[in-house]
DNA sequence: TCCACCTGTATCGCATGCTATGGATGCTGC
DNA sequence: GCAGCATCCATAGCATGCGATACAGGTGGA
């Protein structure tokens, strides 16, 4: 249920927008905690899942947040045993993180999680409404994005 | 400029609202951060301009957010000097809470960056376009939201 | 070589969000 | 009246996100 029909917020995007994002990590979390995972894991499960390698930087990127969030994460997931740093042989400045045997175990946990999700989420739209909303999603983060990005 | 265009995370809504929100609240917190206010604030703002008061309550369920998260948000406002707290007469459980003056002498300005961001969002769309991705947001918070609310 | 600059990471301080819990107050049924 | 339940708020503990800054290591030009 939405609440407040005539309330004025409903027309605003970032509003809405802000508000859907916290329902989508309240699902994911719900979904990940019984197995010690999170949604801010997400995006390292994704990006390393199946024996990859990355710098921190890499990882940052790839998840468009800034780089002490992304340390911050992996802090937290290298307590919890789910990444290791091994230094980079080539430059001792940068770490290459990996998953864990452990947390290879659970990338399927995550991606089902994930498509669980997404499916419920979208699961009031059609399926060409579904492929027309991610896009204006994309559009929105394009007009809001103001860090150029590798391709 | 959007990031790897293969990037199968360009394919998840979850992904992508966050990733939204979170440009959303950092375009937001740039233009109000010079008067000293945040993101955080705003659905304060739009709650009680005009001085109207409400319990904490009430900002909680108007906001969308839990009690917990609006008793701190109110903390730091409190600490700023933007809300001020009276007991309520008939029930002293609750507070009352309403702006400051000095608060409202700001609300304007909430209100003029929240436009100019919403509108910077949504100039890559079309005026039915921007309609159309508002209520397909409704009707992903609709599928997400296990909370009934009153309307 | 060595200095200046660039890059990658760590760290601080803070805001915003959650769940879980406890305490004070109000209400209801007996 | 009061015992039990409901409601409102405070607080603890944590995760995720940001900007600012410090510092080690790499790089390139004089």
């Amino acid at each position: 249920m939405v609440s407040f029909p005539n309330d004025p917020r409903r027309a605003s995007a970032g509003y809405m927008t802000n508000w859907a994002a916290r329902l989508f990590a309240r699902a994911i979390d719900r979904r990940l905690a019984p197995h010690g995972l999170s949604s801010g894991h997400m995006p390292v499960f994704f990006a390393l899942a199946g024996g990859t390698t990355m710098t921190q930087k890499e990882l940052a990127l790839s998840a468009a947040i800034e780089q002490p969030t992304m340390a911050a994460t992996l802090t937290r997931m290298e307590r919890d045993g789910l990444i290791a740093r091994e230094p980079d042989p080539d430059d001792r400045r940068k770490s290459l993180i990996r998953l864990t045997p452990a947390a290879e175990a659970k990338a399927a946990t995550v991606m089902a999680a994930a498509a669980e999700v997404n499916a419920l989420a979208l699961s009031g739209l059609q399926p060409a409404e579904r492929a027309r909303f991610l896009a204006d999603l994309e559009r929105v983060v394009a007009a809001l994005d103001d860090r150029p990005r590798a391709g």
